[in-house]
DNA sequence: CGCTCAACCGCAAACGTTTGCATTACGGGT
DNA sequence: ACCCGTAATGCAAACGTTTGCGGTTGAGCG
């Protein structure tokens, strides 16, 4: 051990993982970090990586083409795990591990095929609670701000939300946001508020969607929560600062990660066994861009 | 080549990188990503890193022990090379790297070990246009923002600031906030805010500092920029929200990353060359939370 | 037809570990 | 003093590549 010390020497784990069963590694699938969650997803992701002696391989999903993706020299590496956390990303990527015999765990999605868990929100219960929100605060024109059914995590916000509104009676306005891009969030948002019929209440599949929107209505010269109220998606630190205070939806990512971590060892403890979706429950966090009770019925008709 | 395909072989990168002299692999260290400049600088790394074909291993630092931070763990993997991009981490981090032969790339910091390269900002030029810029909007009551020198930086980007304001014969206020945390920042702001000589002219170290700043300002009813001006360092998307339409530097986080792989190729072909240290000039953006030019003489007094 | 040269091909060593097996050392019981 | 069982120790194989070397094959030319 002296020598060792003293010749600074340390093993090398190219060689201990050529030759044994675990690399120790883990490779993560992420597309863009604009959205802050995906940025706190990774933070918490990779600190608790540190924490567990795993080490993180970063693989960037710009195209939708597995190959383009540095998923593939990922693989080559002979991860452990791949945890896919990039939403648009098609299904041939998971395919493309299952193939070479790792275990896959998906966050934000669900996908039928073996050895793929999943991790994702309670999505349709989130939509519905802000739907029962908006509702209960008197709001009767309800829209959806959302990526067009782009995502898994997207199509289930507004499924839930808009079953919600159906058996109240109303009906929800969709309105897609083409790029996740500031700019055109709000472009999309001003569009929808100069509709043909404004809304009164308004959901928005992310936060990042949320804050764009809010600035697009007071751009207008609409007060939230006076003629719109808007209620977002993940709770990220943003939405708590003072110019939005953004009633939204904590999705706890510490959750998230912490059952990504314990899928990934069930697996290895038992390869074989049936896939297994955990839903975590989102939690309303009520804040200013939400009326607390109905407008008084005397302002109205 | 039809066999490989069928029995879809891939090549183990772990045996390539335990025989050959390159491992296609770059280690690379950071803190927290709770600011957005910090989560826009790492998506920009991990796309180049892709495009590049080589593989990313991220370590993320949390506390100041070289051994708990993933670096160690990281380099038992036998990176190519490692970028240290924690602001706050000690030397000894880097010294380890160097001991075990590898390339370190610094960023945002400057180190003079052999084997130790730097890229970041102008730092002292940005802080002397940020003076300028105040001083002649008519700012007379200067401060700044900031980690009370806690990052390389920090200390930087003060010294800058303040040779500018005592170049016209003003002093400056330096206001530390402890923790990297909106409300912290907020606090802090607010006791700059109601101190014994109020400040005119902010100019804070980044842009995750001058939000909340922002907000404190106009949380005591102080108008932005009427009675106060900020500035801000970075330019991250945030900074252009119309909430804030910060005035700040922007430092093109693109031109990091491109040189950063420029030295680490640099290195590769002359592992003996001279430190090189990369400064990247900051340019002003002006929006409003400055002023366009000195308010009326009528006014004053 | 024979020579030379280049291209090609196959083989073995090496990279730094882990793991299993065989051997040796040692201690206790009869 | 002898035997047995266990612990400790040393040795070799294996992991999946790259690289260099010796041998073989083929083509071109006199």
């Amino acid at each position: 051990m002296a020598a060792a010390e003293r010749l600074n020497y340390r093993p090398s784990l190219l060689a201990r993982g050529l030759v044994g069963s675990r690399t120790n590694l883990i490779t993560l699938v992420m597309g863009s970090l604009a959205d802050p969650f995906d940025a706190l997803f990774l933070d918490t992701f990779s600190q608790a990586m540190a924490a567990r002696g795993t080490r993180l391989l970063l693989a960037s999903a710009t195209s939708n083409e597995p190959q383009d993706s540095g998923l593939l020299q990922a693989l080559d590496y002979r991860s452990d795990a791949v945890v896919i956390a990039a939403g648009t990303l098609s299904p041939a990527h998971s395919e493309l591990c299952v193939k070479a015999g790792l275990p896959v765990i998906l966050a934000g999605r669900v996908l039928d095929a073996p050895g793929v868990d999943s991790v994702l929100a309670d999505n349709r219960g989130g939509g519905r609670q802000a739907a029962e929100l908006l509702i209960r605060t008197g709001c009767r024109r309800l829209a959806y701000l959302g990526r067009g059914g782009a995502t898994f995590s997207d199509r289930e916000r507004f499924a839930g939300f808009a079953a919600a509104a159906r058996a109240a009676g109303l009906k929800v306005i969709d309105q897609a946001v083409a790029q996740r891009d500031d700019t055109a969030t709000f472009q999309a948002s001003t569009a929808l508020l100069t509709g043909d019929s404004r809304p009164d209440g308004l959901f928005c599949g992310a936060d990042s969607l949320a804050i764009p929107a809010i600035e697009a209505a007071r751009a207008l010269g609409l007060g939230v929560p006076e003629e719109i109220s808007v209620v977002g998606f993940n709770n990220v630190p943003n939405a708590a600062w003072r110019s939005f205070r953004l009633t939204t939806l904590d999705y706890p990512v510490g959750q998230v990660v912490e059952d990504i971590l314990a899928l990934i060892d069930s697996r290895f403890s038992d390869p074989l066994r049936d896939n297994e979706v955990r839903r975590i429950a989102t939690q309303l966090v009520v804040r200013t861009t939400t009326r607390q009770r109905p407008p008084q019925e005397t302002a109205a008709s």
